[in-house]
RNA sequence: GCCCGGGUGGCGGAAUUGGUAGACGCUGCGGACUUAAAAUCCGUUUUCCGAAAGGAAGUGAGGGUUCAAGUCCCUCCCCGGGCACCA
């Protein structure tokens, strides 16, 4: 029998049958279990790259095999869609960014379906559509009428040349992309939606969320950065108002010899307009892009503002500098200078000549030089007046309550988290539902407009969001008081939409924004997607999964029960991109190999929290073992049927490929089900086949046993190669589909042994293998391991000083 | 700069709770089949010494803990991700 496997030809079967069925259509249902399960959804880019065709493998191996284990599985597929690559086309190629948009959403999806994943596609969601984006405008009017939004001025990367602001990404070395001008800081009025308000829910809820990577969490949790500390008030010359810092070691107060505050910073602004140095220092600092990492890295500067701040404790001057490294973002955008005991401040001294003072000594009573190294460990007060030789704790409770009774201070928790800039001055995004009236101020768009819909026929230039240069849209009649008034034009942050789209797949077609379908399946119980959203996309989602919580739209607080982080593809030990010209296109690939090839090397070549380096040859090895598993299933097949397997009558040879099959099992389904390590999955499937390969037994109980094995198999891999398994199932004589196929279940008798094998060592190094008993005591194991030959060569004329028996391991003696 | 990962043969990786380092696959090499090639199949493939039996070294570098370390601890180097307007 000559039955060539043809991918084409079997996967048009497949995909026939799960559409004809329906297969992964679901609705819900209260009596069984729900599995959620979700990837990151795509940002219609173009093309399916090799990194999608990753994720949505992983997710689809885990959709599959949950329906395996009976869960009631829904998977959804939807677009992310709105973003500035569709701006950059319509630049570029003069076409309207909608338009660009849906054609590549028409061909992802057609690439998609090709690769056969278990979608309920009757759930697509493409966030630019107005029947999604309209429940995001509308919950944010109800955040703003909750107090849960504000506008204030915030710092943005802006082009003096092509006068638009630019997004990080588009500066490159302080330069605008296009212009290849200085970028400038300046600040503009922008929405924000108050996240702190949620900080210490987000913060504390970690700890209970065991289906999270610790990595993620550890992330988030320094992300927001709660701080306990004390705000101190340090009068200032000249000003009515002290100057208010945040720290958290104020036992190190009787440190400071010096403040330092941001450019941004009322105090150095006055002081900029009565000195010209500062303020051409001041707009020296503002020529810089406003990433956080451009900040951090560049050489620390400051210019003395002349002006004094009072010690609070020792009435001594303190001088106050301006400096580029104060953020006017996170605090109060002034910190007092404490050289001695802060490696920041230490090197800043030392470059200014600024005085360093010790305040805190060692505990265990060691000399250090203060003028030589930084201190930053806690320790015990010195040349502090009448806190030394009190411990931190001892001199924040003594320092906090000197401030507190003076009402010159106050304990206080301080955040790294800041509240979320949701404005973007792009046109291809949610528009911002507010109108500006000149007496009524901004006014949330009443709910009976809704949504404000965005014009999809313009033309991109460039230069600024074409929303503004479009009175039809920006003129409109203030929903208050009916005077003329403005709309405004800036758009959502793009992660505004997907900050609640998961949610949403549960009611696709509903008119409201989320209805009672969202408690059936909600949260998610797998989500997967790039590691690079650690930190943004999903704090944003458990942020907005609360705010919708709390607008009694769902019951749930985390959206994400278990989170798997994939890795890159990488090719030449590079991330695959158009930049780099290291592409492979899946397409290419799945007309010569067909879908599972592909699938199935995604899934072998690497664990998939891992980056995945792209191999030819490793893809072609995949196709390879296809074809082999199909041959072996049609060689078995074509011998006829299997009789019953008769398991008390096999002989030893029949019972040690029944164990490996059942071994096999047992690996796998933890490989599937708790590890999610889809590669040792795939390899344990080709030992059980090489294995099954290696067995000539053409007795009736002999070929039982190989069915039995092949079997495994088949369903094993069905998740990963779903097409080709659905062919074999159907070709050893099931009636029904291997969708609706339980997965194997271990026998456990079929597992044990009567002996095993165990290695000896010799202080720490093997020196021989043994065969004993599995029920040998270890004496007996101990004393086996000694005859040994190769043992007694290594232990001859020494003292036997200890013997470790690890029963079914190993032996180690000790000589 | 700060936070989080990672570093194991020629290559991708395995070693799950501190217990046989290199499973599985790729590549290379040797062989079978073939007029030939492709495809397929068999053998072999960490390095060094050895005819073999066997031995020595070995998981980015350097220290430490332990009967035993790829795995735990300390210091350092390199690579990747994130750093709030890329998605």
């Amino acid at each position: 029998m000559d039955t060539p496997y043809q991918p084409d030809a079997v996967e048009q079967v497949a995909q026939d049958y799960w559409d004809a069925e329906r297969s992964f259509e679901v609705t819900e249902d209260s009596d069984r279990d729900k599995f959620y399960c979700l990837t990151m959804f795509p940002y219609p880019s173009g093309k399916l790259h090799m990194g999608h065709v990753r994720v949505l493998t992983i997710s689809d191996v885990i959709a599959r095999y949950q329906r395996m284990q009976g869960k009631h599985v829904m998977q959804p597929m939807g677009w992310d869609a709105f973003g500035m690559p569709a701006e950059n086309a319509a630049i570029k190629n003069n076409v309207p960014p909608a338009k660009w948009t849906y054609a590549n959403i028409d061909e992802m999806r057609g690439q998609m379906q090709r690769l056969g994943y278990a979608y309920d596609w009757t759930r697509e969601i493409a966030t630019c559509k107005p029947e999604y984006y309209r429940w995001e405008q509308w919950l944010f009017t109800r955040m703003f009428d909750k107090g849960l939004v504000y506008r204030k001025n915030s710092v943005v990367n802006w082009d003096p040349v092509d006068q638009t602001v630019l997004a990080n990404e588009q500066v490159i070395d302080g330069r605008g992309w296009r212009s290849d001008a200085l970028v400038e800081r300046r600040e503009i009025p922008q929405w924000f939606m108050k996240i702190t308000a949620y900080a210490d829910e987000l913060l504390d809820e970690l700890d209970r969320m065991p289906g999270w990577p610790d990595s993620v969490k550890t992330m988030q949790r320094n992300w927001i950065g709660r701080s306990e500390g004390l705000e101190l008030s340090f009068p200032v010359d000249g000003e009515d108002q002290p100057l208010t810092v945040f720290t958290t070691r104020p036992d190190t107060l009787f440190g400071v010899t010096y403040m330092a505050v941001a450019a941004e910073h009322p105090l150095a602004e006055r002081a900029a307009k009565k000195n010209p140095e500062v303020a051409a220092f001041i707009e020296e600092c503002k020529q810089t892009d406003a990433a956080e990492a451009t900040l951090e890295t560049m050489e620390k500067k400051g210019m003395a503002l002349g002006i004094n701040a009072i010690h609070p404790m020792t009435g001594e001057p303190v001088p106050l500098w301006v400096a580029n490294f104060v953020l006017m973002s996170y605090g109060t955008g002034a910190v007092m200078a404490v050289p001695g005991h802060d490696a920041r401040d230490w090197e800043f001294a030392k470059k200014y000549d600024l005085p360093i003072v010790q305040v805190i000594a060692p505990a265990d009573g060691s000399d250090i030089d203060i003028q030589e190294s930084e201190f930053l460990d806690h320790g015990v007060l010195v040349n502090s007046g009448d806190y030394d030789g009190l411990d931190f704790q001892g001199a924040f409770d003594a320092i906090a309550d000197y401030f507190e009774s003076r009402d010159q201070g106050r304990r206080t928790i301080n955040y790294r988290l800041r509240d979320w800039g949701v404005s973007r001055q792009r046109y291809w995004g949610t528009p911002i539902p507010i109108i500006y009236c000149p007496d009524c101020d901004a006014v949330p768009v009443p709910e009976e407009d809704l949504p404000v819909v965005l014009p999809e026929d313009v033309a991109v230039t460039g230069h600024g969001s074409p929303l503004k240069d479009m009175p039809e849209f920006v003129n409109v009649a203030c929903p208050v008081c009916g005077k003329d008034a403005r709309r405004e034009t800036d758009t959502f942050d793009t992660f505004v939409e997907s900050s609640w789209y998961f949610a949403r797949y549960a009611c696709p077609d509903a008119d409201v924004m989320l209805d009672e379908r969202a408690d059936y399946w909600m949260p998610v119980d797998q989500y997967t997607g790039g590691v690079e959203h650690a930190i943004l996309h999903l704090l944003y989602s458990r942020f907005f999964q609360r705010v919708m919580r709390d607008e009694g739209l769902s019951e749930a607080s985390e959206p994400f029960t278990n989170l798997l982080t994939q890795g890159m593809v990488l090719k030449d030990g590079a991330k695959m991109s158009k930049n780099k010209g290291n592409t492979v296109d899946p397409q290419e690939l799945i007309a010569e190999y067909g879908a599972d090839t592909v699938r199935l090397f995604m899934m072998f070549a690497a664990p998939p929290e891992q980056a995945l380096e792209w191999s030819d040859s490793g893809v072609a090895g995949s196709f390879r073992f296809l074809k082999r598993f199909w041959g072996a299933v049609h060689d078995n097949v074509a011998d006829g049927p299997a009789v019953a397997l008769d398991v008390d009558s096999l002989n030893d040879e029949q019972k040690e490929l029944r164990r490996k099959t059942h071994q096999t099992i047992a690996k796998i389904s933890d490989d599937m089900g708790r590890r999610h390590t889809f590669n040792t999955a795939v390899a344990a499937s080709m030992e059980l086949m090489n294995a099954i390969g290696r067995y000539d037994d053409d007795s009736a109980q002999g070929r039982a046993v190989c069915r039995e094995a092949l079997e495994a198999v088949v369903l094993m891999l069905s998740p990963m190669v779903p097409h080709i398994c659905h062919v074999l199932w159907a070709n050893l004589g099931h009636s029904s589909a291997a969708i609706d196929a339980d997965w194997p279940v271990v026998d456990e008798a079929a597992l044990t042994s009567e002996m095993v094998d165990m290695v000896v060592q010799v202080n720490g190094k093997l020196r021989a293998k043994i065969s004993v008993a599995a029920d040998a005591d270890k004496d007996a194991i101990g004393e086996q391991a000694l005859a040994d030959e190769n043992v007694q060569r290594f232990i001859d004329g020494k003292d036997v000083r200890k013997t470790i028996v690890v029963p079914g391991r190993l032996v180690n003696i000790v000589v």
